[in-house]
DNA sequence: GCTATTATTAACAAATTGTGAACTCACTAT
DNA sequence: ATAGTGAGTTCACAATTTGTTAATAATAGC
């Protein structure tokens, strides 16, 4: 079950911690490396290439501060998500964390399921930037800037979540996606809404379409085909 | 650790084969280290902790089935990967050694090639189970992303068991599964579920898909053979 | 041929999803 | 302020699908 086939590296020199972590990351479908200090994040970062480094502040040999500067100034990683992690109330480390180019930071002591949504609310918010491309599959036209669907070149309106639903499943026509996948696209991780929920809205997209294109598939999810 | 980088442990008390194999993984990249008879390949697995271990069923001073039992005991070795070579048709050996824990049998006289394709994919599976890509054998294709099976390019629907079972036999075209097996795998180990359970799933798949390629191997298991 | 094992079937149980109505909440128009 | 509006949600229950069992027939292997 890997949707995600992410990689990302994390650095921190207590060993529980980066072994917690670790453990939450692979069991959500992430590919994990790990590094003891500031040194080994720089040169398993160039290797590997991770798409996000999850960095402790205080490191021996190289701070998290000082690792983020460095990746920063190497173009490979303008665009790699970095997210720190810092003592309880350290404002100072926010800020040269912030300042540095970090993309988040989570206060230690973490909580795993913090953490957990706060690494997969980073890579929804990535995922979604280029959504900007028109989507027509037959009489079927999605249209994510105007915010508009056209069925047989019929406008139809459709509330938010509703067009956040479709648009999410007519991205990859065919793939299942799981309820919690929708959820965690959809909603974020750290949302809870009821079971039928999903359903409603399913119903509402499919209602105002007229057209029979969203399957379920029975203890798994939905899917768009049409 | 580079690409492969990965030490493999073969027993067999016939020189010829050891060599062969010998020779085969090398020039794949393998670390290799030999052993001649089951006790060698006892002491020699505690000392160098090998990644994969391909045990001949045949050895002197204990089996290839009394050796992965006693490993399988050692905490060290849960998880190590273990073929057993076999001697052809002989299915009790293959019943006997997929109880002690192995991982995938391979039947002599060996092919090189087979055998390599089946280490190799051993690894890959370690690496990243996660079991979305799709499987294509013949004219029929199993896709876990789309929950689709298609058969001469015809999709055919089946229910979330039905799909995981053909999917887990299909995983491994020509490997016997245990009742077990399929149980632990695709139930759970905790859920209790009668005899007959699994003949009726089997034989809704064989209904749907039209075409025979789940093998019952009586008083074993079933596998999947197109 | 006997016996243990598997195949088949239909009836039943369980799980999952669909649906309509009601409710909350923020925001607008009156 | 007050009432109107619509998105988003929840709930109870209906509809449907899936999963399991149990009883009977068929079969392979000795």
């Amino acid at each position: 079950m890997d949707p995600k086939g992410k990689k990302i590296l994390i650095a921190d020199d207590e060993p529980d911690i980066l072994e917690i972590i670790h453990y939450n990351l692979v069991k959500e479908g992430y590919e994990v490396i790990t590094a003891r200090d500031g040194d080994e994040a720089l040169t398993k970062s160039k290797i590997h290439k991770p798409d996000l480094i999850i960095l402790d502040i205080m490191m021996p040999r190289k701070n998290g501060v000082e690792v983020c500067e460095l990746l920063r100034m190497l173009p490979a990683f303008k665009e790699t998500l970095i997210i720190f992690l810092t003592a309880l109330n350290d404002e100072s480390s926010h800020i040269k964390g912030l300042e540095s180019g970090a993309d988040d930071y989570v206060s230690k002591p973490i909580s795993p399921k913090v953490l957990m949504s706060r690494v997969n609310a980073l890579f929804r918010r990535l995922h979604k930037e280029p959504a900007d491309t028109k989507i027509k599959i037959e009489n079927l036209e999605i249209d994510p800037v105007k915010f508009e669907v056209k069925v047989d070149n019929n406008s139809i309106i459709l509330a938010k979540k509703e067009f956040e639903l479709l648009h999410l499943l007519a991205s990859r026509p065919g793939r299942v996606f799981l309820r919690n996948e929708i959820l965690s696209q959809i909603w974020g991780n750290d949302v809870i809404v009821g079971d039928r929920t999903i359903d409603v809205h399913i119903r509402k997209v499919r209602q105002k379409l007229g057209i029979d294109c969203i399957r379920t598939v029975k203890g798994v999810g939905y899917k768009f085909d049409l």
